[in-house]
DNA sequence: TAGTGGTCTAGACCACTTC
DNA sequence: AAGTGGTCTAGACCACTAA
C-alpha cells in the first residue's frame, strides 16, 4: 500500500496526480518528473498508459519532454507585458536610429543584430490586406516579414504590409537588414510626411498550425495569439497593417483607455459641424 | 494501391493527411471524418494508431469527437468583436437599466435571464485582488462571479472584485440576481457617485486548467484568454478590479488608440504646473 | 443492437541523451 | 552502453450513440 489505492488508476488519473504536484510546488518548474518506468511501477500501469498520462500534460502546457531525456515541469518565463507606450513617437521621432538603438543597449538589453532577421517581398494582397491597405485584392503590395528571437528563442514573427506607391525605393524596403522594432518603420514614414498618428490593434488566440509549430518552434500545448494592427497618419490614410504570431506563454497586452461617451461626442460633433 | 503508398505511414502522416483535407474544404466545418475503421483499411495501420492521429487533430483544436458519435471537422464561429465601445456611458447613464435591456431586445439579441449566472460572495482578497483595490491581501472584498452563456453554451467567465465599503448594502451585492452586462455593475457605481471614467485591460491566453475545461465546457485543443480588467473614476480610485476567462475561438478584442507622445505629454505637463 | 470512439494491456522496436 | 521517451501492433473490453 503506496497510499495510492483509493481512486480508479488510469491516465487520467496519473495525469491529474503529477498535475497536482506541479502545481503545489512539490515538482518545481523546470524541475524533472518521474520517468515512465517509475511511474509504471508506482501505479502498476503498462508505459504506454503512462505515457498517454504525460501526453495529457505535454496538450495542456504543463510540461515538456525530450526524447532520451526526461519529462520536465515547464517554466513560467514572465509575461513580457506589451503597453501602448511602445509606440511612443518619442522613440521614432525625436532620437535618431543610433540614438533608438543606444538606448536600447543603455537600458540593459542587448541588441542584437541575430535576434531579428528580416524580408521584403513584393506579394499579392491577401483579402485582408487589401481591404485595410486600400488595395484591390491580389494586387502587390509589399510584404515586410520578420522573425523576432529573445536570446535565441524565436517569440514572434510580424509581418508589415505597405502599399508600394507609400514606400517603394525608400530603406524600408531595402533588403538589406534594417534597424530592428517598430521604430524603425514609423521613422520612415515619419520622413515620407506620413506621420504615424493613430491605430487600431485586433487579438484573438488560437492553436497554431502546423508552420507555426516549426517556425516559432512551440512546444506542445502553446498556443498563439494572433495580433493585427493598423496604422493611421492623422488624415486616416493607412500605411500599415501588420500581422503577427505570437508565443502566447511568453506575451501579455495592455491598453488603457478613457471611456467613451458616445453622448457626448455627437453633442461635440454637431457644435463642430455649427460652428 | 489506394495511390496512397508514396510516404511513411503513421499518425503523423495521417494526421496531416486528414488536417490537408479539412483545410482544402473536402471536409468542411462540422463535416464528419471517416470512421475509426475506414482509416484502419485506408492506411493500413491498427486502430490505436488512427486514435493517436485523431488525438493530434483534437489538441490543435481541429476536430472534435463524441464517443460513439463521429470525429468532425470544427465549427469556427464567428468571432465576437469586444470593442471599447462596450463601455460606452450611453449605455448605464443615460437610459435606464429597462432600456438598456429593451435596447439589447430590439438589436436582434435575444436577452434571456438564463445566460448569466452570479453568485456574489464575500471573500479573501487575492494578492492580484488587493493590489488593484488597494487593500491589504486576505481582508474581505465582494466577488460578483458570472458565467455567460450563448445559447446556452458558456463563453466566459466574468468575476468582479469591489471594495466593501463602496458597495454594501448596494444592490450590486444584492443576491439576486440584476441585469446583465457591465451596465448593471456601473450604473450602480454613477449613482454613488463613483462614475467609471477610465480603465486598464490586460490579455494574455493560455490553455486551460481543468476546473476552467469544465465549467466552461471546453473541447480539446481551445485554448483560454484571461481578461484582467481595473476600473477607475475620474480621480484615480479603483472601483472594480475584474477578471474574465474567455473561450479564445469565440471572441476578439479590439482597441483603437493615438500613438502616445511622451514628449509632448510632458511638455504639456509642465506649462500646467506653471500656470 | 450494431457501430462508433475511448481505454488499457503486453510486448517489440526505435531514436535520442547521458554517462 | 544503459536508460530515457516515442511509435506501433494485436487484441480485449468498455461507454456511448443512433437507428
Amino acid at each position: 500500500m503506496t497510499a495510492k489505492d483509493k481512486k480508479p488508476p488510469g491516465a487520467q488519473r496519473i495525469a491529474d496526480d503529477l498535475r497536482a504536484e506541479i502545481e503545489s510546488g512539490e515538482i518545481e518548474p523546470g524541475g524533472k518528473l518521474p520517468t515512465t518506468r517509475q511511474l509504471v511501477e508506482k501505479y502498476g500501469v503498462t508505459p504506454e498508459t503512462v505515457r498517454q498520462a504525460i501526453l495529457r500534460l505535454k496538450n495542456a502546457g504543463a510540461v515538456t519532454s525530450r526524447q532520451g531525456g526526461g519529462v520536465y515541469a515547464r517554466n513560467r518565463p514572465p509575461l513580457k507585458r506589451l503597453g501602448m507606450q511602445r509606440y511612443d513617437k518619442a522613440k521614432w521621432r525625436d532620437s535618431d536610429e543610433v540614438a533608438f538603438i543606444a538606448d536600447r543597449v543603455a537600458s540593459g538589453r542587448e541588441y542584437n543584430r541575430t535576434d531579428q532577421t528580416q524580408t521584403v517581398k513584393l506579394v499579392p494582397a491577401s483579402r485582408e490586406a487589401a481591404a485595410a491597405l486600400g488595395v484591390p485584392e491580389g494586387s502587390d503590395v509589399y510584404a515586410r516579414a520578420r522573425l523576432v528571437r529573445e536570446k535565441g528563442e524565436p517569440t514572434h514573427t510580424l509581418t508589415s504590409y505597405y502599399r508600394p506607391s507609400h514606400v517603394e525605393g525608400t530603406r524600408l524596403v531595402d533588403p538589406t537588414p534594417g534597424p530592428a522594432g517598430a521604430g524603425g518603420g514609423f521613422r520612415v514614414f515619419y520622413e515620407l510626411s506620413l506621420e504615424p498618428d493613430h491605430m487600431n490593434e485586433e487579438l484573438c488566440a488560437r492553436m497554431p498550425t502546423p508552420t507555426e509549430v516549426e517556425t516559432l518552434q512551440l512546444p506542445q500545448g502553446e498556443p498563439v495569439v494572433v495580433l493585427k494592427r493598423t496604422t493611421y497618419t492623422a488624415d486616416d490614410t493607412v500605411i500599415e497593417y501588420a500581422v503577427g504570431i505570437h508565443c502566447a506563454s511568453r506575451f501579455s497586452w495592455n491598453y488603457s483607455f478613457k471611456l467613451p461617451d458616445s453622448a457626448r461626442d455627437n453633442a461635440e460633433r454637431a457644435e463642430r459641424q455649427e460652428s
